[in-house]
DNA sequence: CGGTGTTTTGAGGGCTATCAATGGGTGTGG
DNA sequence: CCACACCCATTGATAGCCCTCAAAACACCG
């Protein structure tokens, strides 16, 4: 189910995929957020004593049990957080992009392990520091409830949805602003009634993809075959994924 | 697969189940977690602008969609999340007990449904009293954190675990400082060599317990008679059931 | 002691995992 | 430039776990 990787498996330098603004939900089932001000944060950052550090993508940033000691920022890339059972399954419990926090940790020790999926880059932070500021610590705040939202839609995910619903949730998590609660719908999206039609980069291997949707990485090529074969979307290359109708993807993924 | 439920479900009043020390993750898969102050805290909530309220068993404090007014901190009992599905199907996402809080938003909308299991009395806090102190902020992240710990060991069960697993992972929440990660083991818990055994009180129906472990009903009730048929578990009740052997049911839950 | 709601048990089927083989893309070396 | 190797993805056959539907057993209550 999972096998360690060492191969990079084809990056471009516009390592994209995940639509950047952080105020947007885009998760099938989640909430578009409200816009905050967070310029302490900004501040913060800029500091000298934020380290900026960069990783190669299935560069590991921290495993499960290290002792915890940092916090980081995604600033580009997407990293995955991950754990593993003692037979080896693994479930990828969360996948951060830019703005996200992760390596806060309570006792002392993460609870997951953290790696690149892309080259990232990630800023290294010093928990005293934040510790001092409000600003600050409600910018933390605001970054765990966005991951405990995302972390619920998650287990509805696991728990409830069928393997067809959860590729197409995942393929919804690429298309800004749809899929989402307060969807704008087809007829708004694009301008004067063009194709509502998106492309998807994928940055993720199957198995990736798999362990996250906690499938095999069969079953997703088979619903993908699936979803092809039906016409709904068009695989131009592995990671390159054309949803042709999105709203008939949306209407898959169990939400509604 | 989700009822609308109205009766109530044999609440005693002595509303346990749940060990209170919340300084201890009982979750298997958790961590124990180090002792913080929060003395801030504390005397916030005797602030005559914290309100406590009671709630019975299956009073909903607040719904799915619903304008997020108000943040929450159960001080006794224990309350469930939810999300539901367009066509009924539910999934409980966490079970909060004393000290957790729930109700924060970042959309102005609650991301889930929150019912009580048992009477429960929970603290209606104002959000922007909070915000304005380092030491509460730093209260509400760490438990924020404890949280996204608990769902990240949920995910791992809902995405990877056997019906067996999850079934012995859930029964395992109920025995204090045992399946955690630093597990105290059997021989030096009990005193001088006692029988490994324990008393687990249910607060939730076979439906709850299905829909926090997506599982069916139907499901988790052969599992449990079949881990009674091995002489696992006895069940001296709907919802008393005894683990005979603390280890074995642990050894069950995957983790190892 | 029936009535209601919950839990257990049974039979059968479907969905997804498993095991195995094939296909395809990329990089390397002759 | 092609052959080969390697890795990843796809496809196929089969098995098994868990869900679904149905009925019986049980618990609780008036």
């Amino acid at each position: 189910m999972f096998i360690e990787k060492k191969a990079s498996f084809d990056e471009g330098p516009a390592a994209g995929g995940f639509d950047n603004d952080r105020h947007r939900s885009r998760y099938a089932g989640t909430r578009v957020r409200a816009p905050v001000d967070d310029s302490a944060w900004t501040r913060y950052r800029a500091s000298p004593r934020a380290r900026l550090d960069r990783h190669d993508a299935h560069s590991v940033l921290f495993r499960e049990d290290d002792a915890a000691s940092h916090l980081y920022e995604v600033v580009s890339g997407q990293i995955m957080l991950y754990r593993l059972l003692g037979d080896g399954r693994r479930q990828v419990v969360d996948i951060l992009g830019d703005g996200d926090l992760c390596g806060y940790s309570l006792t002392g020790l993460y609870d997951c392990t953290a790696e690149a999926l892309t080259p990232a880059e990630v800023r290294v932070l010093d928990r005293r520091d934040i510790d001092q500021s409000t600003e600050l610590l409600a910018h933390v705040n605001r970054c765990l409830l966005t991951r405990i939202e995302a972390l619920h839609s998650h287990a509805v995910l696991l728990g409830r949805k069928s393997a067809t619903e959860r590729v197409a949730s995942f393929l919804m998590r690429f298309v800004p602003g749809r899929g989402v609660v307060g969807c704008i719908g087809p007829e708004r999206h694009g301008e004067r009634h063009s194709a509502d039609t998106e492309l998807v980069l994928l940055k993720m291997t199957r198995q990736e993809i798999a362990d996250f949707l906690g499938l095999t990485i069969e079953t997703v090529s088979r619903v993908l075959s699936d979803l092809k074969r039906r016409g709904i979307i068009s695989i131009e290359r592995n990671d390159r994924i054309r949803l042709v109708d999105v709203c008939r993807v949306c209407k898959m993924t169990g939400i509604h």
